[in-house]
DNA sequence: TATCCTGTCCTTTTT
DNA sequence: GGACAGGATA
């Protein structure tokens, strides 16, 4: 079954054979004369390791592809002998276009070009049979990480990781018990649905232990490559001390699903590569030549696979930037790239450093600030872009106050402001730490009429109504999918309640067959009566007559699946649903239909969406984009604006409590991602104020903002925007307060080059409460703190009056008299016959 | 079985 | 503050 020769003739179909070895040889690679000399080291060095190093926007996927298209047109190898992983769909499809386009032709002969995931369930559908519950379960394991590295310390060894471990024959079909190759790919709902069934049968209480959690749990073990015999001891105590109990049983429960959740695909192809050496070796022989991007990113089960399959050639390059790993707290290890050198030893390293991308003010800003993580393989970073404008820094009073000034930023950028050329509103991006920092700019945004898209948020097909929907595709193209039928069993509603659907469980589990089986087992028995059985008998009934009709040739899968969701009456509960939503939803649905016109056929658009989950929607109109740090990676705007640097929101508090210096460093290195996005303009702002879970709390700058060296930023006051416009009692003391405090320490250099986060602090307690100066700005600034006695009567622009019921540091707790109690930090506020001329809103 | 209320949680997210 | 899930209620 794994004859090497159906193997080829598999590839063989999918393959141009115009792209074949002896026609690309020994051709003219004009290619070259358009990189930059390390561009072209890095393409070069086609033999052996190699890890490039490329910087922020310094062309490493010019670099990338072009190595793929030196690699065939050298004849090293053939397009289907290149292994070139990435970690989105879209950073893949962008290589292949690029690639097709140097070429000038198609590659629809690069079969291994792809996301991890989509190659590994290429190679699991071919070796389906291979994961039997034994190999699901990890039986025999050790640690494979530690096998791997044990072995890459007498790293002179060929064949080094198979070596540790011990082979097993080939005789898959004498156990019954594996997946086929039709296995169905569940996402996180399904995982979590399985999984809190387990949890409520082993008797634990699913409020206090969530499936979620256990799902976390499972998914960190995954990508370490833990099987559940593999988990170490030391995690007995995950999850109540059931963890590696349920996490069997989940393991167990898949294969009898015929089904693999995301981290399954890696680590079964990593079971199977490591049990079997000889089928890992045709993968060896085929795989002449490995690339992969974003190696920073890879965690160690991704790591352990490339590892195997580089093991005998060592052609493996790896790509990545060590200060834009950001994706640890999902697994991503970046030891893996830190250690390149030590698991390949003699690779070539070679650094992209010059940067096309950003201005030398950003960069160097950029750099100032990732310069603070220890544990960096260092770069340096330069371009001949010009100096352009500096890193613009601004403070405001509050979340909604940063949003308005941003917006009224954007438009007067429209027009160009300050001898900045006109930026079209594509050209702008908003760059928020977290997702729910941008309701405030959506808010905004909407009552201006300032046109924007938020990018990431929920996908398409995430949304309930498609999820809902491809469960009864799913229950067509594959009965036995018991997880799609408990999900559309009683939606829209049939009658079919707990009780019921407990029934069709019970018939089905004693006769050991899925759950329509079950219903109509149960149906036959009369085990079940009036309007459920009625509804029941029609579902079933449905479900086989459309399973006929999904083999019949005069009806498109595009009437069937029509035909389902009208007939099933799920279009109808939408359209009598009365909930604003509603249209929405249907609006999905029928979009839905239309994305399975690129399809032969359910079973083909099913395979698809498991793996694609992308939400690209274009759309002609120039709108802002709002996203987060993490969903901007590889993406670069003219205009960037980067909200909310306050301690605690960025760098997130929990991502410093729950991993110390990691988490800070991590933090950094987001920092890092999201100034180099800004090709032209960016503009960092806080505010001092912010609303955290309802409720009000006072912020402070980010540390990282005084990480950015003096020389390269700009502070604005926004002096223009405070006086003008609106109340006067948002004048000074909003957004002129905060700008002010900023004003203070850029007049005082030494101060601006403290840590400022610290200096604040110190400064709060330090400096005597001293007699007030004569401008506002002195009265909203840092000293009056200890000034306040408990139960003084103070003003503060936001809230009014109030009296001070606690002080803590620069903290007061002020029960305002129209507000209510909140606690503000007490720069914020005047005594109350101070606030003189201030007008209250 | 449907609906309302109450308690809990609360970064980042691809596949 | 608010989303969401689960339990209590009609």
């Amino acid at each position: 079954m794994n004859d090497f020769d159906e193997f080829d003739a598999f590839e063989g179909a999918s393959g141009g054979g115009s792209l074949s070895q002896r026609a690309m040889a020994a051709r003219p690679a004009p290619y070259l004369d358009e990189l930059n000399p390390a561009q072209r080291a890095a393409v070069e060095a086609l033999d052996g390791p190699v890890l490039m190093l490329a910087g922020a926007g310094t062309g490493k996927t010019k670099a990338l592809t072009t190595r793929i298209v030196h690699l065939l047109n050298t004849g090293r190898a053939g397009p289907h002998e290149i292994l070139s992983v990435t970690f989105t769909n879209k950073a893949a499809r962008e290589m292949k276009e690029r690639v097709g386009r140097l070429l000038g032709q198609t590659v629809e002969g690069m079969p291994w070009l792809g996301t991890f995931h989509s190659i590994c369930v290429k190679l699991l559908r071919r070796h389906a049979e291979l994961v039997t519950l034994d190999l699901a379960l990890g039986a025999g394991g050790e640690d494979p990480l530690a096998a791997a590295q044990t072995t890459a310390q007498a790293a002179a060894q060929q064949d080094d990781v198979l070596e540790d471990l011990t082979g097993q024959p080939f005789a898959p079909a004498a156990i019954p018990n594996h997946l086929k190759s039709n296995f169905t790919i569940l996402d996180t709902d399904d995982q979590n649905r399985l999984l809190k069934q387990l949890i409520e049968a082993a008797g634990m209480d699913v409020k206090r232990w969530p499936a979620r959690q256990l799902s976390g749990v499972i998914d960190h073990w995954k990508n370490r490559a833990w099987t559940p015999e593999q988990v170490p001891t030391s995690e007995a105590a995950a999850f109540n001390n059931r963890g590696i109990e349920l996490y069997k049983q989940y393991q167990r429960r898949l294969i009898e699903l015929n089904a693999c959740d995301f981290g399954d695909l890696l680590l079964h192809v990593v079971s199977i590569f490591q049990r079997y050496p000889d089928l890992l070796d045709q993968y060896r022989r085929r795989f002449k030549y490995i690339l992969v991007d974003e190696y920073q990113d890879t965690n160690v089960a991704q790591y352990l696979w490339l590892r195997l399959l580089a093991g005998g050639h060592k052609n493996i390059c790896c790509v990545g930037d060590d200060d834009q790993s950001i994706y640890g707290w999902r697994g991503a290890e970046v030891g893996n790239i830190l250690r390149f050198e030590k698991d390949f030893p003699g690779a070539e390293v070679i650094r992209l450093e010059q940067n096309y991308r950003s201005t030398s003010h950003i960069l160097a800003a950029a750099s100032g600030v990732i310069q603070g993580n220890s544990n960096r393989l260092g770069k340096t970073l330069w371009t001949d872009q010009g100096d352009g404008e500096k890193v613009r820094l601004i403070g405001h009073w509050d979340g909604e106050e940063e949003a308005r000034w941003i917006g009224e930023e954007i438009e007067a950028g429209q027009k160009g402001a300050r001898g900045v050329r006109p930026h079209g509103l594509d050209e702008v991006a908003i760059l928020v730490r977290a997702s729910h920092q941008m309701r405030a700019f959506e808010d905004r945004f909407l009552t201006i009429g300032l046109p924007y898209r938020v990018i990431g948020g929920p996908r398409f097909y995430e949304r309930m109504e498609i999820r809902d929907a491809m469960a009864y595709f799913r229950v067509v193209t594959s009965p036995a999918d018991d997880l799609a039928f408990e999900r559309i069993v009683n939606t829209p509603k049939r009658g079919l309640g707990d009780k019921a659907q407990q029934k069709i469980q019970m018939a089905a589990r004693q006769n050991g067959v899925p759950l329509v089986e079950g219903a109509r087992l149960l149906l036959q028995d009369k085990g079940i009566g009036g309007k459920g059985a009625k509804e029941l008998a029609l579902l079933v009934d449905n479900i086989d007559r459309w399973g006929r009709l999904a083999g019949d040739e005069d009806l498109s899968h595009i009437e069937l699946a029509e035909m389902i969701l009208d007939e099933s009456g799920y279009t109808t509960m939408w359209q009598n649903d009365k909930t604003p939503e509603a249209p929405g939803r249907l609006e999905n649905l029928k979009e839905l239909v239309k994305a399975l016109e690129q399809f032969e056929n359910l079973s083909g658009f099913l395979e698809h969406v498991a793996l694609i989950m992308d939400n690209d929607s274009q759309d002609a109109e120039q709108k802002v984009s709002i996203m987060t740090l993490h969903a901007a990676k590889g993406l670069e705007f003219p205009v960037v604006f980067l909200p909310g640097w306050e301690d605690g929101l960025f760098p997130s508090q929990r991502s410093m409590d729950e991993n110390g210096v990691k988490g800070l460093e991590e933090e950094r290195r987001l920092a890092y991602v999201g100034i180099t996005r800004a090709e032209e303009v960016c503009t960092i702002s806080f505010a001092g104020n912010r609303r955290v879970y309802g409720q009000w709390q006072a912020q402070l700058p980010s540390r990282f903002i005084d990480e950015i060296p003096e020389e390269h930023v700009e502070v604005l006051t926004g002096s223009g925007y405070a006086g003008g416009g609106y109340g006067g009692g948002m004048g000074m003391g909003g957004l002129g307060g905060v700008a002010s405090s900023i004003d203070s320490r850029v007049a005082d250099a030494n101060v601006y080059n403290s840590p400022g986060w610290k200096r604040m602090q110190a400064r709060s307690h330090q400096r005597p409460v001293g007699q007030p100066k004569e401008s506002l700005k002195t009265v909203i600034d840092l000293q009056a703190v200890s000034a306040y006695t408990l139960g003084e009567r103070v003003f503060h622009q936001k809230f009014g009056y109030g009296s001070i019921t606690g002080i803590e540091g620069d903290k007061l707790e002020i029960d305002f008299e129209k507000a209510g109690p909140k606690k503000v930090v007490a720069k914020f506020v005047t005594a109350a016959n101070d606030a003189g001329g201030d007008v209250p809103f």
